[in-house]
DNA sequence: ATCTTTGTTGGCGATGTGTCAATAAGCTCG
DNA sequence: CGAGCTTATTGACACATCGCCAACAAAGAT
């Protein structure tokens, strides 16, 4: 009998084997929501005692922590290079760039998004909030606002990411708009974002 | 000695009971993240065996759903008394409105909207979609759209809402905007949604 | 072939959760 | 006023998961 019914142990190197634990974790963390995934259920899956996941990860929310870090890292993109003269254009230009990018990550990236809080976690918030708000800078800067627009603006921005990622739950999960459709309103909600704010930079009259 | 250090137990009506837990519970969910509340906590602070929690909620995720609920639950106001004759001075008072509602509950409010799935949790999800969906209805409505403003249309709005909830996060959490920036940001974006929503109700030339 | 390093394992103790039979508080009726 | 009854409430049991750590062994070094 060749059956191996005791998987001799493996030995990998430490890089690889926590790249593959997370892998799992990603894909686990991707399905099931957070309560409902037991680091038995990792480890098991990676053919690897409980044991080790603790030792690459620390606690089972500081795995999650990385599994939704990674989700959220999306190239940085080339904000230089996003094409149009006149703002209607390069609104519509980053909006198109911002659909795609979502489009392609669409599951994962939905979910490690919608994981908005874990329930108001501070920890899983922090992560969260930095990725929305290298969108929303990113957003800033293609449109043509400098490299400090003030904290105003970007906490406009911010909520304008917002109402990005609530649209993009309603193209892409429950496929209650088109692309168009969400193109159409975000370019526009875009432009009347910037324009607002032109308006009155530090709040109306202020 | 008149020191009760063994409370008599005493029995209340189920109603009253249930009630007081819950409100127990909608403190502590307040406060702490839903993995750090456990039931023990809540059975202790409301001075009751933990086993009666699980009686009359059931589950703690069951119990974590009833106080999101409350949470949520706003009192379902006067749409139709809404002031203004003009789309930008209705606008401009919804959002008054909502604004005003959101900060009278702030903390629980928005811990429960933020709570947004509490890492994908669909029970949860369900639950907060419905708040929304409801919140966007009310919406549309007061922007004088019919009883049924079609999917396209209410999806809008939910987005919409997204956002809202996002600004309000940004004023009432963060203080990075003022509830002037904040007003003019939302309603302006409200009239470019019906704008929109008005040039291409089924989506652009469709 | 033996030593050394360190990736890996398996189990212990603590904590949290759901369930259920046993208990007693408070009302009703003789 | 006391016995009986209903049922709100308790306390403990069984089970699952988690973080930790000492012991083990795989793979390179000598």
């Amino acid at each position: 009998m060749s059956l191996r019914s005791a998987p001799i142990r493996r030995r990998l190197e430490p890089d690889a084997r926590r790249e593959q634990i997370l892998a799992v974790a990603i894909r686990h963390f991707g399905e099931k929501p957070y309560a409902e995934v037991s680091t038995t259920d990792v480890a098991r899956a990676a053919g690897v005692a409980r044991g080790l996941v603790n030792h690459y990860f620390g606690t089972k929310k500081d795995l999650y922590l990385e599994v939704v870090r990674v989700m959220l890292t999306v190239p940085p993109m080339a904000v230089a290079g996003i094409p149009g003269d006149t703002p209607p254009e390069r609104a519509d230009a980053i909006v198109g760039w911002f659909l795609d990018v979502v489009s392609r990550h669409s599951t994962s990236w939905l979910a490690a998004i919608t994981a908005g809080g874990m329930a108001g976690d501070p920890d899983v918030d922090q992560v969260i909030e930095e990725a929305v708000d290298v969108a929303a800078a990113a957003v800033l800067r293609a449109m043509g606002f400098g490299e400090d627009p003030g904290e105003a603006l970007r906490a406009m921005a911010r909520a304008y990411v917002g109402m990005c990622t609530s649209m993009a739950r309603e193209w892409l999960q429950r496929d209650s708009l088109s692309r168009e459709q969400v193109r159409a309103l975000l370019a526009a909600t875009l432009l009347t974002l910037v324009e607002t704010a032109r308006s009155g930079p530090g709040g109306p009259l202020s």
